[in-house]
DNA sequence: ACTTATTGGGAAAAGGCTGTCGCAAATACC
DNA sequence: GGTATTTGCGACAGCCTTTTCCCAATAAGT
């Protein structure tokens, strides 16, 4: 049906290795028989068997990006797809594809499966959420480049990228050290379970190691309805606090929601900072001062990580940190 | 390195057609041969190589999705990412994956190029928002099966998938009417370049005919800025509105923001109700009554349509669209 | 003028899998 | 027991490039 190179080499009285080679631009060709043959070539609407080309190279120029995205993502994690359109307008550029598959739990023999199956990418990032142990395991004796979008929950020696929460906390604290605010309750979920927002304490407490001030810590869960009874129970302590952190969004626009109905105003009365800006956050009234990390740059970063892996793959890599920055708004 | 199809041939005593027939679970061949293949395979941890498989076949099971998100897109748009995870959960169920790949702006030849190279995959779905004129010609010439996501704003014989919006008007017209509301304001974009709220409010007025109402549109652009201005207008008008339309939910919810500062409840003074529902527009205050057209299900749709095409080519295809619901909330 | 580089291009191998065809052995049929 | 049918499997072509190896012809060097 389609034009092969066959077909264009006979036409053009050439042989397929000078077709091939003037069209990848190879040196061994004269300027002339290039021209001549790339003119034929687009009169004969001759493409390269993308297919072909790409098993006889062994490459295909395609990122796999292995995920648990599902319906609602958008309005669930739209971290994920921050780091997503970073990561592919990255390859984008290097003239690479990102080739998306969702998982659903952690279910690593069937995802391992699939994988391999798709074994056409060049390499593979993996979101987090979605690694076992055992995928770690198959991936670390797998020859092929790979990247774990945050960091793993239990040791392994596979390459990760992730947001440096404990810094973000850090940084938060110094900016509210700056500010003044002396009085402060930090609203997160589970003690045990989210430890994400403990590296955000631990990182704010260890700030705070030298100083004379006031610091609560309130466990619930990360729900906008926890943020709610959070947030009551912040402002029934005995010593109200000047500034209400909350670890998400949703906590956030919780505390907004129950201040407004109090009649108390954001930031005179009382004011909040939040962690992991949500890009629909700037909807909010008044907007939120948020501790955010530019995801979307990670995702840069984590497809220049690969495609470096990619090229080459001796390259003794190691995991890496993106740091968080304050953003000031109108809520502090 | 990796081992290969004739390895295990080798090792399993077999020639490499009854392994592939034993991998690929193909009927003639006996279910303990079979059985002893699988086992070897696993044990050698062998996996067929994609790119030589896919070259054999002529078939990748890879759909490519073209589109112009960029870095906000979760923010500014929404919808696609819906679309997307919709095409890419329903590929993912038929053991197909999705190949992203953006284009920043109509240029066609451009894209066409990438387009072919890419040609890896089986299908194509585009966003309307990068089709130009000169691509929708290539398409059409070119045996790829090929879906375009949105409707062209010009006319071609090749296949789409939209939302009807004048559907979604009347729809809306109809929830209105049955609510008793017979003063209303349309707030909506440009007069002559924001065509989807032009064929909502015709929808609207389409169901209005018969009936003794006032229904006044009034015209701005799409920003929530835009928004604040919209409903002061509105709000003066000689007759107050029982209900503003906004087309999208920025103006949504400059609306709720505009009436906040009024002191104007919710839906009690007035009420609002919005188009083109946004994930993140159950976070409002009150929660927004929306026109929802169900983008997940049209990418789940599209992917269908797309799955169908590969399997069956010849099969004559036409454009579809989809139509919106109303969902109830609190703000009428 | 004769040897040595350099350039342009051809022939053919390689890449790993699928799928068709054909053959032998095993089973079924009369 | 001989023919017809099924079953299980091997041989081999085909898929379309890229790439290596080679040979001519031309250009450069002495």
């Amino acid at each position: 049906m389609a034009n092969t190179i066959y077909d264009l080499a006979k036409a053009a009285g050439v042989s397929i290795a000078t077709v091939s080679r003037a069209l990848n631009d190879h040196y061994a060709v004269s300027e002339e028989t290039k021209e001549r043959i790339r003119a034929l070539a687009e009169e004969m609407d001759y493409r390269p068997n993308a297919r072909a080309r790409s098993f006889a190279k062994q490459k295909s120029g395609i990122v796999l990006f292995i995920t648990d995205l599902h319906r609602n993502v958008a309005f669930e994690n739209p971290h994920m797809f921050e780091i997503m359109t970073g990561i592919s307008q990255y390859l984008d550029e290097k003239n690479y594809a990102l080739l998306v598959k969702h998982v659903t739990t952690k279910d690593a023999p069937q995802l391992i499966k699939e994988l391999m199956i798709r074994e056409q990418a060049d390499g593979v990032i993996i979101h987090a959420a979605v690694l076992s142990k055992a995928l770690a395991g198959t991936l670390h004796h797998l020859d092929l480049p790979h990247l774990v979008i945050g960091k793993p929950d239990f040791p392994t020696p596979i390459c990760w990228m992730d947001v440096n929460h404990e810094q973000a906390g850090q940084k938060a604290a110094s900016y509210l050290l700056d500010k003044g605010y002396r009085r402060m309750a930090f609203l997160m979920g589970d003690r045990e379970t989210d430890k994400i927002s403990a590296a955000r304490r631990d990182g704010m407490l260890h700030m705070f190691a030298e100083e004379e001030l006031s610091f609560t810590t309130l466990y619930g869960d990360s729900t906008y309805e926890s943020g709610i009874a959070l947030c009551e129970k912040a402002l029934s302590m005995p010593e109200r606090p000047e500034i209400l952190l909350c670890t998400n969004n949703y906590l956030a626009m919780a505390c907004l929601q129950v201040l407004r109905q109090k009649d108390l105003s954001v930031p005179q009365d009382i004011a909040i900072m939040t962690f992991d800006n949500y890009p629909f956050s700037m909807l909010t009234q008044p907007q939120l001062t948020a501790v955010e990390a530019d995801m979307f740059d990670m995702g840069q970063e984590a497809a220049r990580f690969i495609l470096r892996k990619i090229r080459m793959p001796e390259l003794q890599t190691q995991s890496y940190c993106t740091i968080p920055r304050v953003i000031e708004r109108k809520s502090t």
